[in-house]
DNA sequence: TTTAAACATCGATGACTGTCAATGTTTGCA
DNA sequence: TGCAAACATTGACAGTCATCGATGTTTAAA
């Protein structure tokens, strides 16, 4: 798993069916499109944003997902770094939520219409 | 990469931030994005689409993607048995085209409203 | 300052993947 | 029938990934 930049998931071209993709921007959308797909990640997203306030915990992770703490550390930092989840630490737990619109921004250039 | 069963994109579960996605619901959709999740394949799909009579044969794919004939076959087939592409045989050639709607079921999965 | 809890990081490992060269298969044509 | 073109399949190989155990780091509390 490429985890080298922060990706951008705004907008990194026309939709698929738009127009022919280049291949940096085909590049781009399938950064994105791996890190979202694996079950785990998609879980761990599915459970932060029903969580309460929105924002879950390791802890409140590892558990419903049947993972050792490290495996779901690995998940999130993937997640961060793709661009669709930040990290806010408090006290000693890291709370992640979901980046408002990321996850719609992929769902654009997946459209057909 | 996954080749068993014909994988049917449409409607494998409620959207990503509507309920809790069960296990066996991200693995059915962990399973379409990962055929997503290639930037060969995301170009293929958009070469397709934008090609004459939105079909394209193997010939016609394998110079703009620089790849070699097995490994562009390779990806096809990979997108057919996804479910995103449908392959047509007429006299030696193979025609490759998007089906309708398989990409905007995906898109439905992953949007937030 | 010691202890414990939550989390990140490291190293290793087994499994999977993208790519190609070589070969098999089917079709149209001479 | 024989040949050539288009495509699929096979086998191999290098690279990547998900997972875990072990360990490091930070924070709060005793």
């Amino acid at each position: 798993m490429e985890l080298l930049p922060v990706i951008q998931v705004t907008a990194c071209c026309a939709p698929l069916t738009r127009e022919v993709l280049g291949a940096g921007a085909a590049d781009d959308l399938a950064r994105s499109l791996k890190a979202l797909a694996d079950p785990a990640r998609l879980r761990i997203i599915s459970m932060v944003v029903a969580h309460e306030n929105a924002e879950a915990c390791v802890c409140d992770l590892t558990a419903p997902l049947g993972l050792g703490q490290p495996t779901v550390s690995h998940h999130l930092k993937v997640l961060v770094e793709a661009g669709f989840l930040t990290r806010s630490k408090r006290a000693t737990w890291a709370y992640y939520s979901l980046v408002p619109g990321a996850l719609d921004s992929v769902s654009t250039l997946l459209v057909t219409a």
